[in-house]
DNA sequence: AGGCGCTTGTGAAGGCGTGCACAAATCGCG
DNA sequence: CGCGATTTGTGCACGCCTTCACAAGCGCCT
């Protein structure tokens, strides 16, 4: 799908320039974030829905607030129907071009240990616009070693690699403390665009964008929620109550 | 460490109530999701530094703003000494305890597929506060397998361990259409926490918290940046700028 | 053709978070 | 014992984001 030309993509008529692409209109970065959530919610209706949507369906089905959804799409020029609602195919293209998605991008991992493998092999990643064309490790014994059909490679060769393939986004799968010598070859090989899982702090050069997930950190915060969940019921409620200043494993 | 009784912990002297826990100054989420990164930054110092360290010096391995660090262990009532710094030790029970891991969590994981297994072998939980005690999946042929030590069981089972071993977070590394399925199992079960690696959003009463990580989105909003850059970058520059409305990965 | 109901798009207000800049406090040294 | 250097804790202002509420616009039905 979406295999129309992205030169048309409406919105961009009176204000653009030269002849380059759309000149975004600098969406604030919450925006930015959630247009990803939409989008796969409008995946989900087209399947199994009509032709348009509301906002407030839509909101319902991503989560989130319907104003909050109109603005949004609003930033980005989108242009809905009144007393419709929006045109699901064309929301789906304009979404995706926004985000950059029309081109399948090339992304290469680093670090194959037990997540590197998971993530190597996640069809998320294959089904939402992006294609793992490298993967690569330190570790000499695993250099070579096939896996979801790529062969992993030394991290000697990312830089060369990178270029051959025109890899912009790179994956940090590795050990804290291999993340940041990782993160220095992404960037001498041209990469932009970093997904760190290390936990870790990376420094890189401005130009550079860094996300980081860690999944210990979502926990704690769960953690977090549980504690003050457990002291507010203080006295009465369930079994979790007085169980929380004891202990939750077991001894 | 910080084997210590924490119902001495310091900084709730004052305006305590009744003998239950801390109650919590209830926290910004700004600075609750940031709590975690102090700990690890802490932690890393810990073993190689001295005793105190600088509020400028923790932000700046935490990779946050000075003032925005100290802003917010102000807000948990941390005592630090002006003209020194903050006590590495103390400050690390502190957070711990404000986050609840001076108990150890008893988790468990639901989905066994590639993501799963990952998890199930992530060194990162073990050592932060976790404990995943349970692994459950509804497919018959992974019930019995033995991953990390623990053996699959199958979702029915949920309930009954849940509450025997008192589990309070469940994970999610189920497909996108299972997930909605497994959350109501969990929250009948009793976990009030859930951290959900599947793509959709999931309703859950309200004193349930979810948390969601969604490894496309991720890319998706790096990907933002990369056409943004592409875009800006017009004319000239380097390889990727001409390219960028092509193709990357190659016909 | 006209009116009515529905939905988008947006102005305005309120809340939250950030970062500056400085007063208050503590330590060490003479 | 007092002074200066250093660092915390925080008042304040600014900007971003969210949310409400409503006018404007569109289609459908009569």
């Amino acid at each position: 799908m979406s295999q129309q030309r992205h030169g048309s993509t409406p919105g961009n008529a009176p204000g653009d320039r030269a002849g380059a692409v759309a000149a975004f209109p600098d969406l604030p970065e919450a925006t930015i974030a959630r247009l990803p959530e939409y989008l796969r919610a409008l995946h989900n209706l087209g399947d199994t829905g009509s032709d348009t949507i509301s906002s407030e369906g839509l909101a319902a089905a991503a989560g989130v607030n319907s104003a909050k959804l109109r603005k949004d799409l609003s930033h980005l020029g989108s242009y809905g129907t009144r007393g419709v609602g929006y045109d699901v195919t064309l929301l789906i293209e304009q979404i995706e071009y926004v985000l950059g998605l029309h081109q399948r991008r090339a992304v290469c991992l680093v670090g194959l240990g037990n997540l590197g493998h998971a993530l190597a092999g996640y069809d998320g990643f294959a089904s939402r616009g992006f294609k793992i064309v490298a993967l690569f490790d330190a570790d000499a014994s695993k250099v070579g070693e096939e896996v979801d059909g790529l062969t992993v490679r030394h991290i000697e060769d990312l830089g060369r690699v990178a270029v051959e393939e025109n890899i912009a986004i790179g994956v940090i799968a590795t050990p804290a403390g291999a993340a940041q010598a990782v993160a220095d070859v992404l960037v001498d090989a041209g990469v932009t665009s970093i997904l760190n899982f290390a936990p870790c702090v990376l420094s890189v050069p401005a130009n550079v964008d860094v996300r980081k997930v860690d999944l210990a950190i979502e926990l704690q915060i769960l953690s977090f929620h549980e504690h003050r969940k457990a002291s507010l019921i203080a006295l009465p409620g369930g079994r979790s109550a007085t169980a929380d200043d004891q202990e939750a494993v077991g001894s």
